[in-house]
DNA sequence: TCCATGCGTTAGAAGGTATCACGCAAACAA
DNA sequence: TTGTTTGCGTGATACCTTCTAACGCATGGA
């Protein structure tokens, strides 16, 4: 069908295309950052670029199939930095201050992939694989470190048995554990801080952040 | 300005105001189950009440003021069951099950106040206090049970001092502590398990959520 | 130079929120 | 019983949104 990475240079018309592609998500991004991903209007962007509505419909087919592709660009980003980081020789602690530094950077792109998903949209099977990308780092990192184990319990059993989401990862169940509970615990406080559920109530969340992180690498 | 208690009998005018804008809920709450609470029409609703559009506006001023008041509804939904269960002398770890039935009962009902906030959708300062109020009971079953206490540690001597979101609570730094854990570390699993994150991963949701609760309530 | 591909346009359908003015019915007062 | 007032429901309308269809023109390739 289409190929249209910009870097790969093959016909003007196909440069072209990407180009436009890119700003269009540009706008997009710019959209969503301001008023979230529901907020987002194909119209505002196609103004915003001094275009008629119905023009973004050659460059993307409709609202879903953009908010897909900004999906799957966020989760590329969050790959990213998390793997940089990790090959840098962060540790798992490192890793969680990595995950709020991320997701504050741009609070509307951390919700857009662990937010609630946005109104009339369905995720394709593919953001399921850029997912279990992050899980990988994350597993690996989880498995490298020599931490103190988690007590054998139930969960780690269950999870022995259940592992299609580690793919072929060979981490340990403490290590499955440990990973789960990495990305649901920082989740907790940091979805609630991000959907403002902390404001008005005195603390900082940064500290609940802290405590969290520290206790669930082990600290 | 208005009374519109519906027990409290006044005039027929505000008893079937009462009893239009409770209809006006109920067919919205439909909707909400059905696809969130960002897909909410009233032109929708109008339509399966057999009225025109308009009308519903006699009712409530916009669509915003529609869902404040369901959003009030739902925290006193989980209030009213959190108490009663507590007072009916449930544990802690009851009550982080009594969390997750009453999140599945009705998903969209949970995400529509723990779940990312919609669209161009402002809270009234309101809310606060209906979040206090599920806090309080919260905090109850924390400070009642004899639980191992937390280890003193530096987010403790923060919530020490910065307790506003307690109220009048006389709780303890530790208390305080759990508390806010409870609430995270469930929202963490529960949040994720029903925006769909879990699926395809293979493991049950309910075994990691159990094992989260019993870790939470000091088990 | 010619011609096919494809981009951007306007027009329009369908559906959403929200306002307005109007008519009528219900509630209340005399 | 007979006004009078209050307020509910209506259709028309304005302004959004996504998205389709048909048309004109420019660009790229041969």
């Amino acid at each position: 069908m289409d190929r249209m990475d910009p870097t790969e240079a093959t016909t003007p018309r196909q440069r072209y295309r990407a180009q436009v592609r890119a700003e269009i998500k540009r706008h997009a991004w710019e959209q969503i950052a301001a008023a979230g991903a529901s907020a987002l209007s194909l119209n505002a962007i196609a103004k915003q670029m001094g275009l008629s509505g119905p023009a973004l419909y050659r460059y993307f087919a409709n609202r879903d199939e953009l908010i897909t592709e900004l999906i799957r660009d966020a989760y590329q980003s969050l790959a990213d930095t998390f793997r940089a980081r990790a090959e840098a020789g962060t540790s798992l602690r490192g890793l969680a201050d990595t995950l709020r530094v991320w997701a504050l950077d741009d609070p509307q792109r951390y919700l857009l992939i662990y937010g609630t998903p946005v109104p009339g949209y369905h995720a394709p099977e593919d953001t399921t694989r850029l997912s279990a990308e992050v899980m990988a780092v994350l597993l690996d990192a989880c498995a490298a470190e020599g931490l103190p184990e988690l007590p054998p319990s139930p969960l780690q059993a269950h999870l022995a048995d259940h592992r299609a989401w580690a793919g072929e990862h060979p981490a340990t169940p403490p290590a499955l554990h440990r990973a789960l509970a990495f990305w649901t615990r920082l989740h907790g406080v940091l979805s609630l801080e991000l959907a403002g559920h902390f404001t008005g109530m005195g603390f900082d969340p940064a500290r609940l952040y802290d405590a969290e992180a520290e206790a669930v690498t082990g600290g």
